[in-house]
DNA sequence: ACCCGCGGGACATCCCGTTAGT
DNA sequence: ACTAACGGGATGTCCCGCGGGT
């Protein structure tokens, strides 16, 4: 019954949720202590405040959820290929309630990045990380002459979170669609010619959206 | 000394500031009545209520704020090269502040879409006719074939919108040039290839940040 | 109905009442509330917090009760007279309850003057001017060659302290008046020869202790 | 390792310290444990709650601190002179720290007599404990006609309270040299002639603080 | 048109004490 | 004997909005 950390993930999970779907000011410690079933007592118990709390969920379940399918994608042959036929499938694999909250990250730096440092480093480090890994990976592809990876990684990261922000004022899951298209495009176009060719014979991989083996309550609970 | 409109536009102004600098919920209504020197009275008679004040400083201040570069690219022969020019220009005309903040619109719309659809719905309908301005303006330009303008549009705003966003976070104004290069890359990639012959012979236009006309309570003080 | 001015002595007056009985810390802002049937939105358009309506709490309400019958010695011819008469009344004239509770000043001083200098320096400075008129005065009764007034001031504001918190604890309103007896002897001693000769012919001036005409919030309503 | 009373011991060292800096109310439990590191199982285990741990800290640690040189002053032939003596001795002794924290007998009594009668009943009975040696001590100094011995030892423990507590409030140590040099010729002028006489040709007794052997956490340490 | 006094609720924090467990 | 998880209440702060008055 006692299960300190089963508790701390129960804490980590709703909170994720509640902060998602309503912004973390927005978000009272008691909306979270109800969602989850907790007392006061037990979620001071293992986060000091509030934001700390807010920064262990971008932690520990924002960002994996986040960086999953481009570290999956990085480790193939063709990674560009592998983000492509992502972008392409994205619109289709979200919920409407996804597509309207938009990405997590995104929201919780953009609504806390300028009242306190915690969230912004956090964002700023992770970001620097993915990119390093993506541009790391995108010569695999083989590369147009001129193109620098990383300036290609960084513009497609922020295009991609532009068109998700987007999305989230605009909610049409078609021009969703479009722009994530449109940003597939932009991907295959740093290809050289040889490249160009090679995946033309080749078949598109198809990509199923990664099921995020995140630490969560319900996994917790299960292995017992 | 009693002046309604003026008082209306100090407010406006003030509230504009501080939400841009702190985001919505984390502005009290008191940060706004001490920085803009008036009582609580005075802004409950110009606005209702907090939000109805948002929709204002949305609607007055942050839009066309936010419009008024791309209005002023779309009358020019060339639509292309200014924007292009505008990207290029734009990250050494901000402060640091201005960089740290990020675009007011994207923030607020970040922050409020979720739990207000007042913020969401203005945020969709201005998106909806900016884009269609600039669809109808860049084939001016002269576009590729297979180029939809709409969709180009769309994907050159949230593009920008994106890099804005991560610079929030990144906090480096050279990143925020090359990706506002990469992002005047794509645009230039729409042209066909006699526009970019006749580009090419064409000196770029060179920009200047356009002095946006705001009704601002400095200027209805001046007036008189 | 509506009166700033007598809102504020309630709260104060209720205050006062409180923070005697129970201690700074020991009460709530609840706890005044109630008693004063005023609403939390009232305290805090009064008070910017606990600490300042402590603090308005010693200024307007302790300090003068404290300081009156001592500045009213003064004015007289025989300040050493004056004072010993009321030393002897004093343990008379209190209820049961003002005997358990103690002098308020030394009382908030003795809880709060290592957590907040706010008491501490409020105190320091009311000690400063109440010796500086009481070492004035003392000399209007004829001091014994070798005696320093402020010297002795002091040390019979110190007994007279330490008495009173002595008494706190003791709860004996006979323990009461042998100290304070004892503190009036040590006042008389500071007399030469010719005063402790005029003063034995003069009869001992009757001591009757001053209503202290404190603003209360009774006082406020009755005016009207 | 496992050492219980040392424990305990560790415990009422840490309490008295932090309640001495900060007062009882203002002392949080969690601030005893962190400072002396144990758990708060711990601490419950020993004491059945916080006002149960502040009797202890009173009986164990601030009373016998408190009463030892009163005690070892009345072991003496003339006790009058250890007493002026320490008298005059103590404010150069005192840290600054100690200073500013006043007696933390008075504090503790004067902070919680009134909503909690534990700690004045203790204090009351320590009191009486303490003017009992003292009233039986001081006849051996020689003392003048009509002078209670009780009743000079109440005032002069009431005076020397009284200064500390003022002190509190001030903070000069010159201050505190004046009253207590005051305070010293007081008990000097409860001599009999002869006492005085005599006392006059044999020299001062020297004092020095006396160190308390208290049961701390330390002691018991070494003597393992 | 604007100000000031006020109502009342919500929120983050924090704190004392209990209990399952070792 | 001691740990750590947890319960749940209370507190100070603060904030949005209303309405009497000028």
């Amino acid at each position: 019954m006692r299960d300190p950390e089963l508790t701390r993930q129960k804490i980590l999970d709703v909170a994720a949720a509640e902060i998602h779907a309503r912004g973390f000011k927005a978000t009272s410690l008691s909306d979270i202590l109800n969602a989850a079933g907790i007392s006061k007592g037990a979620l001071y118990h293992h986060f000091t405040n509030k934001n700390e709390l807010g920064y262990a969920v971008m932690e520990e379940i924002f960002m994996p959820m986040f960086c999953m399918p481009w570290r999956q994608a990085c480790q193939h042959d063709d990674p560009i290929a592998v983000m492509s036929a992502m972008f392409r499938a994205f619109p289709e694999h979200l919920s409407e309630e996804e597509l309207e909250q938009g990405c997590p990250i995104t929201n919780i730096c953009t609504e806390m990045a300028t009242i306190d440092e915690g969230f912004r480093q956090r964002t700023e480090t992770m970001y620097g990380k993915l990119i390093e890994d993506i541009a790391g990976a995108l010569p695999k592809s083989g590369l147009r002459e001129g193109v620098d990876p990383a300036q290609s990684a960084m513009f497609m990261l922020a295009a991609m979170k532009g068109i998700v922000t987007v999305i989230k004022s605009v909610r049409c899951r078609d021009t969703f669609k479009i722009l994530n298209a449109e940003l597939a495009n932009y991907l295959e176009s740093l290809r050289s010619e040889e490249s160009k060719a090679a995946a033309a014979l080749r078949e598109a991989p198809s990509f199923e959206m990664p099921t995020c083996e995140l630490q969560t309550a319900e996994n917790l609970a299960n292995e017992e």
